[in-house]
DNA sequence: AGCGATTGCTTGAAGCGTCAAGTAACGCGG
DNA sequence: CCGCGTTACTTGACGCTTCAAGCAATCGCT
């Protein structure tokens, strides 16, 4: 049903020229689901996210990030870094939100490189709105759905993946 | 650092209407990781695939289905299917692949509303040239990164998600 | 047999993300 | 204190995905 199983019919591996170490039935059954996952949990979240409250999941984190920093404020910088997304998506959602009413931007006084985004007093009412259906999805799609123990296996095989693909990323991991 | 732990500052819980259930430590210690994958995952597979071989990870998912299907040939719904995708986008996928050579288009004789999608030899050898490389970033990014025991939870867990996510999908759970 | 409904797929427009290039502010060596 | 490099961010163009609409083939009801 899908490539690189030693067992499976014909495949591509019949002919390559040197020898990939293929997956085993039993990596390919850990792989397949995770695969799946990564196209259709951020489907799923953004469409609840459109649906609910008419913005997408990115832009939800960028509003939550700022919601709960001090001051309602952050650096796009470390917004950027805190929603996990690049410094220009962040400066293009930034930009749409602002429009919206919903994020000002202003130059940091002390060094002028540097632009802090600030959440409007009607930005924040939107996270609040927006927020409790957003955690009923990711519970309703994840958290309820396992067990503690599972949590716990989840939470150590999700961080010891990420630190593979961004070493970069603790993803708070520094608590 | 993020939204919806009990224990954390202001952030908008502290005003929402009714009480919806926030996440507790441990949920967002498992749920963070998550997200974080979600997003950077597929863009690691993404560039690993137009680095090497020119194509996208869907690409290289539509080419594989149908290098692995009998006569090379696949319905455009059940390669849609397969490579998680909507037919809408399949569709648009295909005839760029057909624009390079890889893959043909031929309506079904016996039902003139299917068409099947059938793989070009050149095409064939765009596969065979083009997984080991992709199997090899699966193993360095996931695979190799885990225990045994670890592959295991991984899809239990994985495979209970996907089936909260999308209950259509069983993902090879018919093996 | 005829015709509306359904199925399978395609298309065009709109929106979003990425990449590469650009701008502005600051820091530091001479 | 001048200029070069660096940092932080912005911008525009391009490609891809989605959504809504459309089209053609077939099914089913009478």
């Amino acid at each position: 049903m899908d490539v690189m199983s030693e067992t499976d019919a014909p495949g591509p591996m019949a002919v390559s020229g040197d020898q990939p170490r293929w997956l085993s039935q039993a990596e390919r059954a850990a792989w397949m689901p995770l695969a799946g996952l990564m196209i259709k949990l951020p489907a799923a979240l953004d469409a609840q996210m459109q649906r609910d409250a008419g913005i997408s999941h990115f832009e939800y984190m960028v509003l939550a990030g700022l919601s709960e920093a001090t001051g309602r404020t952050l650096r796009m910088s470390d917004l950027a870094f805190l929603a996990n997304g690049s410094l220009s998506r962040l400066s293009h959602v930034v930009k749409r939100l602002e429009q919206r009413g919903w994020v000002r931007r202003e130059s940091c006084p002390e060094d002028g490189r540097y632009t802090n985004a600030v959440l409007t007093d009607e930005g924040y009412r939107k996270v609040v709105a927006s927020a409790p259906g957003h955690v009923e999805t990711v519970r309703a799609l994840v958290v309820d759905a396992l067990t503690a123990p599972q949590l716990r296996q989840l939470r150590e095989i999700g961080t010891r993946i990420l630190s593979n693909v961004d070493p970069t990323d603790d993803c708070g991991a520094a608590k």
